[in-house]
DNA sequence: ATTAGCACTCATATCGAAGGAGTGCTAATA
DNA sequence: TATTAGCACTCCTTCGATATGAGTGCTAAT
């Protein structure tokens, strides 16, 4: 750990793991001296690579095979190496408007647009991508609607600020009047609109179901009810996209492993906890790179996740993430997600100024 | 084709199928003559199937190899020769209420049931299973609500019969009263409620925006928001689950065929038009078996598909699918499904005769 | 400090032989 | 005439032996 890696190291290093990133093989000595323009034979770079190897930044899959690169040098690769790449630009834009396209297409279905969204950057990276869809509990809430279904039956749908919809209908004990829905209505929008689902407190319910009079247990429930609507853990939507992309990358695609990975990609609860564990805990931009052990989950112990935490407007997040082997192309991965990071930010903009109601 | 199948040829086929189904290794002729009760020699067995080979109904993998059922061949099995199995009570009364707590957990919210329903079709029957979402062409409306969440724009609920509820948001051109609203809210109720989709006609629709006066644009687009809400083609939401069972059968999991099978399992819109088509020609109790080639997904043509129509109440349908190995257990599957139907249809129970709104 | 050279290791591919399952055919049998 | 025993034959599979080749580590020379 104390030795520090020289120049040349620096080098080396960073051309296995390039090298690797391409081919998938594990990469040799004389491969090397060809590769880099430092002019030196294959014997110097054994040395070195024997170097590397005792300080564990690389490895050999057996005796007299070429190196790979560990999880400890893919991370220092990431942490370090790694520089922003200069984008072919036509290529790039061609991506971009992709998304853009995808987006427009069916910007008013946010679920249909997450999913489109997982797909796309399964095709782009062909890695499998995952996204959740957004956790409201900062989102604030702007219009309540009471409707008497049935006599005993209320349909009860709030209206949040970025316009996303949720509804439940909900059985009462017994038969409410119009003019007491309507009560319901106003009591409902003028104390909560406005508010972040976490804002409203029990002082606030309190004083509410006060002023209800006989229709506090209805008022109660109804609140129940848009809490329940929002609560994150129920309501998390996972949306996966290339699973089978798993298949291009021959080191996971032994029948073992692809099997379990991609029954994984199909247990949302599991996908959840990793995604909900990187929204929290927020390192630079938001964007995570697991590699290899570092995750969380342990059918993925061979991949490497990157995970990107998004924000449509004032509270409203979710997360994105990709997985891929370990030699996945770290660079492109991370400046694909901070792209969609962008998009999906801009494709619900920020709460313009309006009050009104 | 001319030829008959004799009693005893029917045996042995049939021997030849139930014993590949299980194994999933071409049956020789020794194995069979141990297999069935009419006690034959190989030798005998051996001359009946090279009959029954010349026949088309089953055949080599190689020269000397044991035989395989044929398309032809499970074919006939499953139109004639394949019995309502007698069931083990107690497996199957386990299965039954595994189904019935998924049902039971989230009643409330379609979507979630359904997923879990794919879910519990794959782990029940080690197949891949897909699912779609029920169409509501047929689908009574029992209520419309309309509410100005801002001055411009209009929330537009719908409530069907069978609890579905459908919103958008909409844009009107210019601001509208809330008597305006109110007025609106009465006319949709007035004449849509009770109708299904496809009774609503242009006629009806020319008849009320004669009445609506200066409303008449703003009633129009209401109107198509409904109709958008409930278009079916639009709307087709399909899951899946138990993607990953493939791996289990060997014939099916070498590398090529998976990988392209799971991708269509992620293609959504290829599943649609497969389980669409079967739900319009319905045929016996609305359960169809497609071998091998029958079926239309290319991709598809080394498995056998089993698809069924379950009606919620009437008029909302959908579509089941399982797909496994040519040798799946095709009196699994199809016990499987029927249940399945019932379960679905008592979840959600025929309407109830109230009238009032 | 670098490099050339060489012996060594080990995964992989190739080949042939052995083994075995299963067939088709023929001749014997009931 | 239908069934069966027996046998030769086919061809897949397995196994071990061998060869190949990429890549290393080490030593000695530059």
């Amino acid at each position: 750990m104390s030795e520090e890696l020289d120049e040349r190291k620096l080098i080396i290093l960073k051309a296995v793991i390039q090298n690797y990133l391409e081919t998938g093989e594990p990469v040799g000595s004389r491969t090397i001296s060809k590769y880099t323009d430092l002019n030196l034979s294959s014997a110097t770079i054994r040395n070195e690579m024997a170097d590397l190897e005792e300080m564990g930044y690389i490895l050999q899959p057996h005796t007299s095979a070429g190196r790979i690169p560990s999880d400890k040098g893919y991370r220092l690769y990431v942490d370090n190496l790694m520089k922003e790449r200069e984008t072919q630009l036509e290529q790039k834009e061609q991506e971009v408007d992709d998304m853009k396209t995808f987006l427009v297409d069916k910007m008013d279905r946010l679920e249909g647009m997450l999913q489109n969204m997982a797909k796309s950057l399964a095709v782009n990276t062909n890695y499998a991508a995952m996204i959740t869809a957004p956790q409201y509990t900062r989102n604030k809430i702007k219009f309540i609607q009471l409707s008497a279904v049935e006599p005993t039956k209320l349909l009860c749908v709030v209206v949040t600020q970025s316009k996303l919809i949720k509804n439940k209908i909900l059985e009462i004990p017994e038969e409410i009047s119009n003019e007491d829905v309507l009560k319901l209505n106003v009591m409902l929008n003028t104390s909560l609109a406005g508010l972040a689902l976490e804002e409203i407190n029990l002082a606030m319910i309190s004083q509410m179901t006060g002023q209800a009079g006989s229709l506090n247990q209805i008022l109660r429930d109804v609140i129940d009810a848009v809490a329940e609507a929002f609560d994150s853990e129920e309501n998390l939507e996972i949306y996966t996209s290339g699973a089978t992309n798993i298949f291009k990358y021959p080191e996971l695609s032994d029948r073992e492993n692809a099997s379990k990975l991609i029954s994984t990609l199909e247990e949302k609860k599991v996908l959840a906890g990793l995604l909900t564990d990187s929204m929290n805990s927020e390192k630079n931009n938001g964007i995570q790179i697991y590699i290899g052990d570092e995750t969380p989950v342990q059918t993925m112990k061979d991949c490497s996740v990157v995970t990107a935490t998004y924000e449509l407007e004032d509270g409203v997040r979710g997360t994105i993430g990709i997985i891929g082997p370990k030699r996945m192309d770290y660079e492109k991965v991370v400046e694909t997600l901070n792209q969609v990071k962008q998009q999906l930010g801009s494709a619900y903009p920020k709460p313009d100024a309006e009050k009104k109601s």
